[in-house]
DNA sequence: AATTACTTTTAAAATTATTTTAAAAACTTT
DNA sequence: AAAGTTTTTAAAATAATTTTAAAAGTAATT
């Protein structure tokens, strides 16, 4: 069963045996997003009736996928039997990689670590060594889990970078030349799916399946680190664009300045906007005179400023860090009024570690959108900061990996 | 079987029985939008096998919704029998609105109109008395083309404006106050479902199903006329957002000038691309000395320069009109990077009337992409000029419609 | 504590749908 | 004209789903 799912030959098998497949899929699915269902809404859910739900369910029991869970809740009446995937069915391995540091870890079906998390120092680049190490502490994460290679379904990456999840390359990192892509390199090592992804896409995934913007159906979720990166759910999906591109926020040109971006243009958004940014100005305005708490947190080594500590400083109160927060918000505010005026979301999510600054970077992107955006379309839209913590991208890995094994493939 | 399908009555019915009516709304649906196909083409497209479709067929054919249109081609064997839609099994009443003029007509199940195009002068307001104009246009179009009201399978409405397709209101126009929705007054006045949507989606439409966009999965349509609207077709569907407003290109803050927008706001792109602003440019630079053929084409009354008159007078080799265009091009050229960066669609059309302008719109559009757009991103976008005639908005009105009833619900 | 009412679950029968099989029909190519 | 293809249909076989009815389990009521 496992094999079949992960390896998906549902080729020339008849029609029938195609609807039959996708009904188990969408009953492990379920199973999988909401924990435990009854009989009786599975049925509601699949449009099946209980008889053909028992023998789906039955079917998966006996292959050790679906295990009974107790009884649950009835108003007056049979308490219904609860089931749910066993957990160790089968396990994936995620890693979530940033400019400098990866995380790796693997989730069992529960979405519950069954390994620690692993993070190390990683310079991402497009050097085949990196690639190596990576490589090569993946092995060692598989050798201590003491896992059983058959039974990891995939493994799942989320990666900055201009990522094309179907062609498996990530053109801005471990891009080496004109090889096989990537992710085949990695498939071929490991010998399961692999699938690449975009990290703020990864993010707006985690959000989507499990944070905020759960089940909601129009959302954007910005990524604000080194960049600001942006994931879109509409219509109930991620969206990638035609090539993989889709989102691209960090480089829209909206500002009025001379800095060259990294991306080697003009006038982007990131040149104002990013984590960088807000270290760059501290840095500045300290040497021009400023007074603030984070000469004392740096001994005065203002080199060593990062933007945590400003968001950190302006948490605890330092006037001139809540200031350098207002101005990029502000600044932020106006990019978001843009994104609001085209995509109309239901629900905005600021993630990436920079969302620690909360009200202080809400409130002047309120401030923005007042006055940038037409009232009708604010009105619709709510902004919250992500409750997700700093594992949010590993636990959007995993999402990504089951739907692209039992809800909608990618590659 | 039609007031079945127009009613929707499909409600306690069995999962079978609905799993059959999709089935035969799918056959409808491939036989409306491809014209006619053969027992195992639709077996292919449907995963049904040659007896199954055979079944469909003949129940269809027997209410009179399905006709035999001669056998197609065959390279060696038994020529295939080709089936269609009976084009007057139903109809579709097409309205096009824009602020001045308003269009209507009918059309039958092969998308051709079977009466006349009908074009009258309609200013629109919020004003009841307009609305009882086109109450009665519509009552007389009927009358004249002695359809029987229970063919008509519904009205599809194209207006400009913020509409929400789902509540069926148009919060721009047409709208009085608390009482009951637009669509629900029109439906009431008619007997008929009745569907709205923004002009700028109903252009996406339109060239997503019989355009240039014809089958494209991620595509932008910009309708350029009085303002700048924008039609996303994303992961193959329309994009309307959360409360229906998406896509609202024209007012996106990226202008840096005092001018207070129609909106009320400062800096939307309107300001700085619109139809308007290509007449007010012309009139203003011909009052500052500039030599123009325009002078010649109003009788030297520059109030009646129109934007229209700038593209003809272009296309005629006027050199003080194609420098108006070309300032105009480049400034909606910085629009669409931000639109490219941030959908990465595989397809950009440019429709309205100012499409007419070509290549003095799109060669200054492509030089702002240059300067302005990421060349990964610009490398995976085309970006080409509508072909579909004035029409084009009534077509896609009329498919949209279709969709409502044959594939995806809104309302 | 027993009864009633209600919900969930299962098993068997009945129904229905789909596929398979095989043959016939229609056509092209050799 | 014969051989080979493709499409189409009809009948038989198979498989799936629903219906029906009964059993099991629980809460509320008497």
């Amino acid at each position: 069963m496992l094999d079949r799912l992960r390896n998906e030959a549902i080729n020339n098998n008849s029609n029938v045996k195609i609807k039959q497949a996708i009904a188990v899929k969408h009953t492990i699915t379920r199973l999988y997003y909401e924990q435990t269902l009854s009989n009786l809404d599975l049925g509601r859910q699949l449009f099946m009736t209980p008889p053909s739900v028992t023998s789906i369910l039955n079917s998966l029991i006996k292959e050790g996928i679906v295990e009974m869970k107790g009884r649950g809740y009835s108003n007056g009446g049979r308490k219904p039997m609860l089931y749910g995937l066993v957990p160790d069915f089968g396990y994936i391995l995620s890693i979530d990689m940033d400019q400098y540091y990866t995380k790796m870890a693997i989730f069992n079906m529960h979405n519950i670590n069954v390994t620690p998390i692993k993070t190390f120092h990683l310079r991402l680049n497009n050097e085949r060594s990196t690639f190596d190490i990576l490589v090569s502490e993946i092995h060692s994460l598989i050798e201590i889990s003491t896992i059983d290679t058959s039974k990891i379904l995939g493994i799942g990456l989320s990666m900055p970078g201009f990522v094309n999840t179907q062609l498996g390359v990530n053109f801005t990192f471990l891009n080496f030349g004109n090889e096989k892509p990537f992710r085949t390199l990695i498939e071929e090592e490991f010998g399961m799916p692999v699938f690449i992804e975009n990290d703020a896409s990864v993010l707006a995934i985690a959000e989507n399946k499990f944070g905020l913007a759960k089940g909601v159906k129009n959302a954007l979720v910005l990524k604000m680190s080194w960049g600001v990166g942006l994931g879109l759910i509409l219509n109930g999906h991620l969206y990638r664009g035609h090539a993989g591109l889709a989102g691209e926020f960090s480089h829209i040109p909206i500002v009025d300045s001379e800095i060259i971006c990294s991306c080697g243009k003009q006038g982007c958004l990131e040149t104002e906007t990013s984590a960088l940014v807000v270290a760059k100005l501290a840095k500045e305005g300290i040497r021009n005179g400023k007074i603030s708490s984070l000469q004392g947190m740096v001994n005065d080594d203002l080199d060593k400023i990062e933007a945590e500590m400003v968001v950190k400083a302006a948490n605890m109160g330092d006037q001139y860090s809540v200031q350098i927060l207002s101005i990029i918000g502000y600044k932020l505010g106006k990019g978001i009024a843009i994104l609001m005026h085209l995509f109309n979301p239901e629900l905005i999510v600021l993630g990436g570690n920079m969302a620690k600054a909360n009200q202080f970077l809400t409130i002047p992107i309120q401030q923005a959108l007042n006055k940038y955006c037409i009232p009708l379309i604010q009105e619709n839209t709510r902004i919250v900061v992500s409750k997700l913590d700093e594992n949010g991208g590993l636990l959007g890995a995993v999402a990504m990996v089951f739907d692209n094994i039992f809800v909608e493939k990618v590659k």
